[in-house]
RNA sequence: GCGCCUCUAGCUCAACGGCAGAGCAAUGGACUCUUAAUCCACAGGUUGGGGGUUCGAAUCCCCCGGGGCGCACCA
């Protein structure tokens, strides 16, 4: 009701206070309820849920328009305390559906359920009114007649997308819903603006990521996306738990970026007086903790990068990263499939899954392949190191690569491997064989000289891991930060810095080790079907919207220079 | 950052140089078994913002803003 948009100040009101003085209104008239709960701590009686209210009457007359929202409120200030304070529903609509799956029409089971959620639709039939009403676990009909529910005219009046606690028995209609009984009933919160439309729901990307409230409520698949997250994130902590691996929580703020070529947000600290990086990666630290004992360690850390914005990329995103003493690059191909596979058979049911309307085989073992393989298939030659720049060069151009003099044949092959090759995979594929050029921090390959074991998992052409034996050495450590010291001088934004402490570090003794570190947000959007990373992250990132900069740039300025280096 | 597309009622969409419309939601009413209920009535708009062309602009052009996709960068 009182969803007239853009209403004038004052007009519509009075009808709606009244209606709403009676929705308010919890008076049982003689049908109260058999058991009354008692909410709040024992001793205290705060609020009763289905008890008398006291001063909802006081509303007619104090009515004034929303100050935010275009539709006018329909529960004044002074009505506010009627709202209980606690609610404790006993069931769920997806727990009573499968308790009373199959229950014959027309069916009173005399059993009293109290249940909540938002009513999402409402028909009404004169003296019977069917409502839907949606909490977290799915959806269950709500059956009121005009002769058991209280309060009945205020009932059929509730707005689609009110929440509503109620008290009711379990029932199929004539029709054969599973229904619930109203016998009792309270509003628990009013919604002052209309939902989206109950068929076609919301469509516009920008509202979806901007008011993903509204989203999670109409839009199915997004809610299923953010549970099957959750639990993609739970089952991996369990899975590596039970592997001995230790989660920990390494630091945000990084007074040196590294770990990662990427280009950090800045911030400052004004205590410190110091300017520190918003990490790319965690991996530094983490390695750090095997040196310090630590033999199996992972993190799920949300890690942020200075970049553009895309269907696969949010500035920022979570990474899970692991490292396990004594393990080499072949351990962690064997952990990582085993572990999506793992994943894909809890979550889905199956390793055979299809992605964006075309299968994928997640099945263990994955097929593994070199760079230099990987580029040969694509472009009938094959390469590697040994081959000249010049004929690397001109293979570039012919591919339409865009390359630099300061790169070497290991960036220039790189190059060709993700305009060419990266792409081109669809089944995962281990890529292996990554120059040292381009991986500063893996170790040298025991075999082939300039390579490194470092390998990539591609699924469906994009990346979803990065791993290797770590490099041990602290002086060639040093060597290859010097490198990238010297690109970063050259004006690579994304090019590492020397870590002395991480060298001191490395100093003390680094074992063998392999490190991996996952795209959460890719994977999930692997198992949940998602086209782009925006569905898998609840709040992306997204342009503020005009009036939101403006209260910002009100409510900044305190005065301190920091102000100026706001990570925006 | 560049290119293409897009923005119309709360939501989903029409109208594509000639009176800005429909469905849902809202509002008033009818209906005791509905399933996106149905039926009757009623209301709802600075067509993202600004400028221009034109007798006339939601429609064509320019600028600005939001978003989507692609490129670039990256995971």
């Amino acid at each position: 009701m009182a969803h007239a948009p853009r209403p004038p100040p004052g007009v519509g009101a009075q009808p709606v206070a009244r209606s709403l003085g009676r929705v308010l209104q919890t008076g049982d008239g003689g049908r109260g309820p058999k058991r009354r709960r008692r909410i709040g701590r024992p001793g205290r009686s705060v609020g009763r849920p289905w008890g008398q209210r006291a001063g909802w009457s006081a509303c007619a007359g104090c009515r004034r328009p929303s100050p935010s929202a275009r539709t006018p409120r329909r529960i004044s200030v002074t009505d506010r305390p009627s709202i209980p304070y606690r609610f404790d529903p006993d069931a769920t609509a997806a727990g009573l559906q499968e308790k009373y799956d199959g229950l014959e029409a027309g069916v009173e089971t005399g059993d009293e359920v109290t249940i909540a959620g938002r009513l999402m639709l409402r028909r009404g039939q004169g003296k019977l009114v069917f409502g839907q009403l949606a909490d977290s676990s799915g959806r269950i009909q709500l059956f009121a007649p005009a002769d058991v529910t209280p309060r009945f005219e205020d009932f059929g009046k509730l707005s689609l997308g009110d929440w509503i606690g109620v008290r009711g028995e379990v029932m199929a209609t004539r029709k054969g819903e599973l229904s619930v009984k109203v016998l009792e009933w309270t509003l628990l919160a009013e919604t002052r603006r209309p939902f989206p439309d109950k068929w076609h729901g919301m469509t516009d990307p920008d509202t979806r990521y901007r008011q993903r409230y509204v989203d999670l409520w109409v839009t199915e698949e997004a809610r299923r996306g953010f549970q099957l997250r959750s639990k993609l994130v739970s089952l991996t902590r369990r899975w590596l738990e039970d592997r001995g691996f230790v989660e920990v929580e390494t630091p945000v703020f990084h007074p040196i970026p590294g770990g990662a070529l990427a280009r950090p947000f800045t911030t400052h600290h004004n205590a410190l007086d110091q300017e520190l990086y918003l990490r790319v990666a965690p991996e530094l630290y983490l390695k750090r903790l095997i040196v310090g004992g630590f033999e199996r360690v992972f993190e799920i850390a949300r890690v942020f990068r200075n970049e553009g914005l895309s269907p696969r990329h949010n500035p920022e995103f979570t990474m899970l990263e692991l490292y396990q003493a004594y393990a080499d690059w072949t351990d962690i191909m064997r952990l990582v499939e085993e572990l999506v596979a793992h994943l894909a058979t809890e979550l889905l049911g199956t390793t055979s899954i299809t992605y964006q309307g075309r299968d994928l085989d997640l099945s263990v073992p994955w097929r593994r392949a070199t760079l230099a393989d990987l580029i040969e298939e694509q472009i009938g030659r094959p390469v590697g190191l040994d081959t000249p720049l010049d004929e690397l060069r001109a293979l570039c151009d012919e591919h339409d690569v865009p390359w630099k003099d300061s790169y070497g044949p290991g960036k220039l092959l790189l190059e060709l491997y993700e305009k060419t090759a990266e792409g081109e995979q669809w089944d995962p594929v281990f890529v292996t064989e990554y120059p040292i050029e381009v991986s500063p921090l893996a170790r040298p390959h025991r075999e082939l000289s300039g390579m490194t074991e470092r390998f990539e998992g591609i699924v469906a052409g994009r990346e979803l891991c990065n791993a290797f034996s770590e490099l041990l050495d602290p002086d060639d450590q040093r060597a290859r930060f010097e490198d990238q010291a010297k690109d970063k001088a050259a004006g690579d934004d994304e090019a590492m810095a020397v870590d002395e402490d991480y060298l001191r570090a490395l100093d003390y003794g680094l074992p063998p080790t392999g490190g991996l570190g996952i795209g959460i947000d890719r994977l999930v959007m692997l198992l949940a079907d998602a086209a782009s990373i925006r569905d898998v992250v609840l709040f992306p990132t997204l342009r503020p919207e005009q009036d939101q900069v403006s209260v910002a740039a009100a409510e900044g300025g305190d005065g301190t220079e920091a102000d100026t280096d706001r990570v925006v």
